[in-house]
Formats: C-alpha cells, sequence, structure tokens
RNA sequence: CGAGGCGUAGCGCAGUUUGGUAGCGCGCUUGGUUCGGGACCAAGAGGUCGUGGGUUCAAAUCCCGUCGCCUCGACCA
C-alpha cells in the first residue's frame, strides 16, 4: 500500500496556494492521474465512483421528466459543424480534426465532438416529420473534446465526460420552458446531491453558447470566492432546426421549423464539490456521491472478535444500502484514519476491543472533525442514517452561509474590483453594453456571471448609463 | 502565440556559480518490534542527469541547437 507523507505537509498551504491544494488532492487521493496526452486526465476508480453516482442521480430525475437516453457518433463530418454560422465560428478553435483513417487521407475531415448539436440536428432531421413526433427529447452520456489552452483536472481537460440533453419542440415557448425547467432541475440536483448552493440565471450575450439565442447557467463559489460554471442550458430559437431542416408538419397542415435546446453537466462537478467542501484535510464528500459513505476502521484488530464485530457490522449496514467499507488492511489505525479522511469519507466508525466490550461504537464526522463513543452499536443503522442525513444538510448550510455573505453590491467599478479583489460574488448594474463588460475583465479579472430575473440596480457599474440588468460579477475557473 | 521559470531515481529536490567516483528526503522491497491518530530499527533495490551536437584528458556542470512541462496574459463545460 502506497504511503504519501508528504501530502499532508503539501495540503497545509490551502490558504495560500487554493489551486495546488486542489491539484495535490485530486491527484493524490487517486482520483485521477494525468494521461499521457496533454490536458487529458485518467479517471481511477474512486474518482470514477463518484461519477457513476451522479449519472445515476440525474438519470433518475431526466428519466422522471420525460427523457430518455440514446447515443451519437463521437466523429462529425467537418461540414455539420460549419452549417450553422456563429456555432462553428465558436467551437473552430478548439476542436480536434481527424484527417487520416484506414491509412488514407480523408476526403473530408472528421471533428471529434466537443459537443453534439450539429450531429444529432442532423439526425432529428431526419426523425422529425410530423408534430405527432414532437417533443422530441433526448440525452446522451458521453465524452467530448476541447483542445484547451490550459487545463486542470475536472474543471478543465481537454477530453470530459458529461451528459448532454437535446430536445425539439413544435414552439418557441415549449422550448424556452424546457429551459428553464432544466435549468431548475440542476440547481435542485445540486442542492440535494451535491449539497452544492449555486446562482442560476441568464448568460450575457458575450458569455452564451456559440449559436443560441439565450443560455442560462448555474454557477457555484469556490472555497476561494471564484465562479465555476456548473451547467448550461441553452435556447436555440430555430438556428439549428434551419441549418439542420429539422422540419415537421403542423396540425395545420404547414411545413414549419422546429425549435431547439440543450443542456448539460459534466465532469466538473466532481471539481465544483471538491473545491465547495473540501479542506486542509483533502476531500470531503456529500453523502449521495461518495463512493463509501461508511468506513469501518477495526482497532486492535488481532484481538479475538474485532473482526467478525466489524463484518458484522458492515452486513447490517450494507442491507440496509448504505455504501460502507471495512478497512482490514494491514495498516496502522492512524494510518487509515487520515488515509479515509483525505478521500473524504463522511462517516467513520471504529471499532475496538473495548466498545464491543460495552455495546458502543465511536464515530468520526469528516466534515466537522467531531468524534464521539457513546453511540449503541446496537442502533447502527438508525445512527448512521441520521448522521448522513445531517451531513448532508449541515454540507449544504456550510456553503450557501459562505456564499450568501461573500457576496456585496457595487455601485462603482472601484467597489467591483475591492469585492471581486476580497474574493466576493459582485452584483452590480450593467448598462447591456459590450465594451462596458468587456471593461469589467480588463479592469478587475471579472466577467458576468449571470444576471438577475430582475433589474433591481439603478445605473451601470462602468459607465453610468441606467442599467438593463442586475448582473453578478466574479474571477471564474 | 507574448513574458518568466523548470527538466537529475516512482514523487519532491540538492549538486551547475568554480568541470574530476551520482546525492538527500519520502515512497518501494525484505526481516523484526509495533498498531485507540500517518510509529520505529536494520538490511536492500532503483538514475546512460529531457534530447542532439560541440569544447575538453574529463561534462549533470561550459557553449550552440532542439523538445517537453509549469506559471502569468488571450480562449473555454
Amino acid at each position: 500500500m502506497a504511503k504519501d507523507n508528504q501530502f499532508v505537509s503539501q495540503i497545509a498551504d490551502i490558504e495560500t496556494d487554493f489551486p495546488q491544494w486542489y491539484t495535490d488532492v485530486v491527484v493524490k487521493t487517486k482520483l485521477v492521474d494525468y494521461g499521457p496526452v496533454k490536458g487529458t486526465m485518467v479517471i481511477r476508480p474512486y474518482g470514477y465512483a463518484i461519477w457513476e453516482n451522479i449519472q445515476k442521480e440525474l438519470d433518475a430525475r431526466f428519466k422522471a421528466a420525460g427523457v430518455e437516453n440514446a447515443y451519437f457518433p463521437l466523429l462529425i463530418p467537418m461540414s455539420f459543424m460549419t452549417k450553422e454560422a456563429e456555432h462553428v465560428e465558436g467551437f473552430a478553435p478548439e476542436v480536434a480534426v481527424v484527417t487520416h483513417a484506414g491509412g488514407a487521407k480523408l476526403e473530408e475531415p472528421l471533428v471529434v465532438r466537443p459537443t453534439s448539436e450539429t450531429i444529432i440536428g442532423h439526425m432529428m432531421g431526419k426523425w422529425v416529420e410530423s408534430w405527432r413526433d414532437l417533443p422530441l427529447r433526448m440525452n446522451q452520456w458521453c465524452n467530448v473534446m476541447r483542445w484547451e489552452k490550459t487545463t486542470r483536472p475536472f474543471l478543465r481537460t481537454s477530453e470530459f465526460l458529461w451528459q448532454e440533453g437535446h430536445s425539439v419542440y413544435a414552439t418557441g415557448e415549449e422550448a424556452e420552458r424546457e429551459t428553464l425547467n432544466m435549468l431548475r432541475l440542476y440547481e435542485e440536483f445540486a442542492k440535494n446531491v451535491l449539497c452544492m448552493p449555486v446562482l442560476t440565471g441568464r448568460k450575457t450575450e458575450k458569455e452564451k453558447f456559440a449559436g443560441a439565442v439565450a443560455t442560462y447557467g448555474m454557477e457555484a463559489m469556490m472555497h476561494d470566492g471564484k465562479s465555476l460554471q456548473s451547467g448550461t442550458t441553452h435556447y436555440m430559437g430555430q438556428n439549428f432546426a434551419k441549418a439542420f431542416g429539422v422540419q415537421f408538419t403542423g396540425k395545420d397542415g404547414a411545413l414549419q421549423y422546429g425549435y431547439t435546446m440543450s443542456y448539460g453537466v459534466s465532469t466538473r462537478l466532481i471539481g465544483a464539490l471538491i473545491m465547495t467542501h473540501g479542506d486542509a484535510r483533502g476531500l470531503i464528500l456529500p453523502p449521495p456521491v461518495a463512493p463509501v459513505q461508511v468506513v469501518i476502521v477495526p482497532i486492535a484488530a488481532k484481538k479475538e472478535g474485532v473482526l467478525e464485530a466489524c463484518g458484522a457490522l458492515k452486513e447490517r449496514l450494507a442491507a440496509k444500502g448504505f455504501r460502507v467499507k471495512l478497512d482490514d488492511s494491514e495498516n496502522s489505525p492512524g494510518w487509515k484514519f487520515n488515509e479515509w479522511e483525505m478521500k473524504g469519507v463522511p462517516i467513520r466508525i471504529e471499532l475496538g476491543p473495548r466498545d464491543i466490550e460495552s455495546g458502543k461504537m465511536t464515530l468520526f464526522r469528516r466534515d466537522t472533525l467531531e468524534k464521539g463513543d457513546g453511540y449503541l452499536l446496537s442502533e447502527a443503522e438508525t445512527v448512521v442514517e441520521e448522521m448522513l442525513r445531517r451531513i448532508g444538510e449541515d454540507l449544504y448550510a456550510k456553503a450557501e452561509k459562505r456564499m450568501h455573505e461573500r457576496i456585496v453590491n457595487a455601485g462603482t467599478a472601484e467597489e467591483l474590483l475591492q469585492g471581486v479583489d476580497g474574493g466576493n460574488f459582485v452584483r452590480a448594474g450593467w448598462c447591456g453594453c459590450r465594451e462596458c463588460e468587456d471593461k469589467v475583465k480588463e479592469f478587475a479579472q471579472a466577467t458576468a456571471r449571470v444576471m438577475e430575473k430582475e433589474n433591481t440596480a439603478e445605473k451601470c457599474v462602468v459607465c453610468g448609463k441606467p442599467s438593463v440588468h442586475t448582473v453578478f460579477f466574479a474571477r471564474a475557473y
């Protein structure tokens, strides 16, 4: 078993060097490793297990909403990409292109999908004929590739896993409503599964998806006050339907174009929850996605009856549906404590001769670092269930409190700069023009994350003209 | 692509100024003592110093080229 004493000292400087802490944590807790191709990551079993739990929870929500899974090809003809003008302009700089296959140069280059609007649009064009075919609502779980210039595990990698949902509706109102419904679905998921508060709202023109009419996003606040775009939904209007001939005959017999929308979240969510909940000791995983929810560490394992008692407890908890691990390795208890704390397991149960004799068990809560030894072994199931629930609630409450304390209002450019320098989200008025948005980026290195539904500000934080939108500005990953 | 920095054992680094036997910590292997918070002792294994050329009796070290990586800018789920 690989030991890593360096880790403890290296993560100690979390306050001064947060991104380094982040990288150390994801690599050294064996979530990921770097791939041989620059900018790619290998997701190891422990990290992938988190993704599987995210998939399971999201998939259940999609199914309940009436969305079905499908799969579309990885390779997209170059000509598809160029059909929607804004789309190709937005993605051209970051696509990887296959030019050769089967030992020969291809007649038409193929792009490795950076997103699948084009190829799905192409298929929708074939599948949609009548108003009876609508709405058509699909989702696919897949990988995509975007050749990014700078990368960081989970937060931005050249290849990443995600889910992309795509729907066609007969009317723009329905497609727009679905765009907002999916945003709400994501928000609920972030809260109840990732225990992560988010800000949601519409994106500015500058920040919207290439080819969309409107983009909505959910933004999460990381430890250091920077924002992470954690999910997006897009209303495309008829842009893609027209580019790919997604037409149907309506009830009135008239041939018309459909209205499309799409939405996606990626493995970046794993990065988001690491940076939202983690501390100097490593990960803190929300119970709903933790690959191991309870780890049992035997104390004095060689003494008679200890391993047997641990095994029996494991069986009882597993039977209740908890993801439980018994660490019966040869390592010392102290080593195991640190190992599983680093990996973010929500609850640790220590069971030794003294506990067994008194019919009790010692529980340790990863998020609060509280340890108590008064818990009755006979009530293990209910104790664990209750504590997991509490951990989830407390994680959310703590993160929400931090986010709300770090939202400040700004009336001037100077206040905006002070706000983001202090690691805050800054709420400010904006006149709606691109020049002012660009200026914010220049003087504060901050971008417009999302806009509030209602404008409550009086004037633009940059130019002083009347405010059209109230915007959350922040530095972003 | 513009600016700066770094390539030496699996990981983190020293050694380069002043050329002269390839080093340290962690990790790894084996044996032993341990084990209610990363414990200790002993013995080992492991590197053509990113790469190509040059100078020299001799190059990790000096010179020229080249490749790769990191940080900061421009682009992004």
